[in-house]
DNA sequence: GTCTATATGATGATAGAC
DNA sequence: GTCTATCATCATATAGAC
């Protein structure tokens, strides 16, 4: 069980004598459990087992398990920045043509993202909690919509940012987006969960980009 | 509490004398608590009081909690023969140009299907419950694929039904389709969630029409 | 910082009276 | 068919020793 609490101890630089990495090694194994099982789902106690420690120290640390949950799900890099510097590379790559593929560079951006451990757990512990918690169906929420809406400055000026239409085009982004993230990783269906970025990027970047920019019918 | 109960008798023909509506109750009151909490968020007790019975009375009638969510998800209508209906309507109203509006038709009878507090029920106990069961991310597997494959055949020969570019489609529309009602019913995005029907038939309509029939990129 | 021990409560399931 | 009573289990959370 302290295997695995030394295997995440990082040689840090700026760390006071005596820590041990015990903090480091719960909210990592608190981030794992969460995705994994959702808010109900995971116990103090499996948190605590995965992190080699005993459970009265995830509360000696963390408090009560919401906050716990909070933390976990607050990560070291922000997603929705990462995400524009994606965007911005592929603004400098493509220039005046890069409007035209907004939807692709998003989904190409979203599985990058999603690649790394730390952030995939994170998505996944919001979506299996939001099922059945308000909160965090709140916090998903904010999430995803504050990512897509921060791609839509990216194609709207500013002022346009959050009138309706706006919302209406995030909103839909959003539906793609997480039934994407749905499919692909809760329930990772066939042919979806194995293919590759690139596949995606095509399949699915246009109907964003339509989303995004294009003629969505009479109402709007 | 013996209201409810009463409340969900209804002046069945066939049924013998001396059966009250409890069975009918106790079913009802599932499909809403699992729909609303998913498998684990619901209660045995929790369903017992929304249909106005001994708790004891659930385990007399169906047996262990599993077996009551697999009777409660297991609807009276088959939503993929209803779909198939609607679908054959559509075929008929639009003749050769069908085919170039399934999308559409498709989004159409799924909202259509959802505004029934059952099937909504279902559908949801069933997402609510995949992120956390195996045996639930089976069942909607089944679910959304086997929906969607039946519509998949309304356009393609049985023949190429079982391809791999068919399932490869099949989970794109897939992924649209679940983040819809994710969206719309579990996550109720604003703007979303109080769109009416025609309007995310326009929306959403030709991004499945796509996926359905259009072209995915260089791998297809 | 780390641990043992425990208070307190909710759950699924069962046995058996009426 | 319907109910009361109860068991065994597992959860969060806390107090306090070392």
């Amino acid at each position: 069980m302290t295997e695995a609490r030394k295997a995440s101890r990082r040689p840090g630089a700026g760390r006071r004598a005596g820590e041990s990495g015990t903090r480091e090694a719960i909210l990592d194994a608190a981030r794992r459990e969460f995705g994994a099982r959702g808010y109900d789902g995971a116990t103090i106690r499996g948190i605590a087992a995965a992190a080699g420690v005993n459970p009265a120290l995830v509360h000696h640390f963390y408090g009560a398990k919401e906050q716990l949950f909070a933390a976990a799900m607050r990560l070291p890099v922000v997603p929705s920045q990462v995400l524009s510097a994606v965007m911005a590379a592929e603004r400098e790559r493509l220039g005046d043509d890069f409007v035209n593929h907004i939807g692709e560079a998003l989904v190409r951006g979203l599985l990058g993202i999603w690649e790394a451990p730390e952030p995939r757990s994170a998505f996944l512990g919001l979506i299996r909690s939001a099922v059945t918690s308000e909160r965090s169906a709140a916090m998903l929420r904010e999430f995803v919509t504050g990512t897509i809406l921060a791609t839509l400055m990216q194609v709207a000026r500013p002022a346009d940012a959050d009138d309706r239409t706006s919302r209406y085009r995030a909103s839909l982004v959003a539906t793609q987006v997480i039934g994407l993230g749905f499919a692909r990783y809760v329930l990772q269906l066939k042919p979806l969960a194995t293919a590759s970025t690139e596949d995606l990027v095509a399949a699915i970047g246009p109907a964003l980009q339509r989303y995004l920019t294009g003629d969505l019918g009479p109402t709007t």
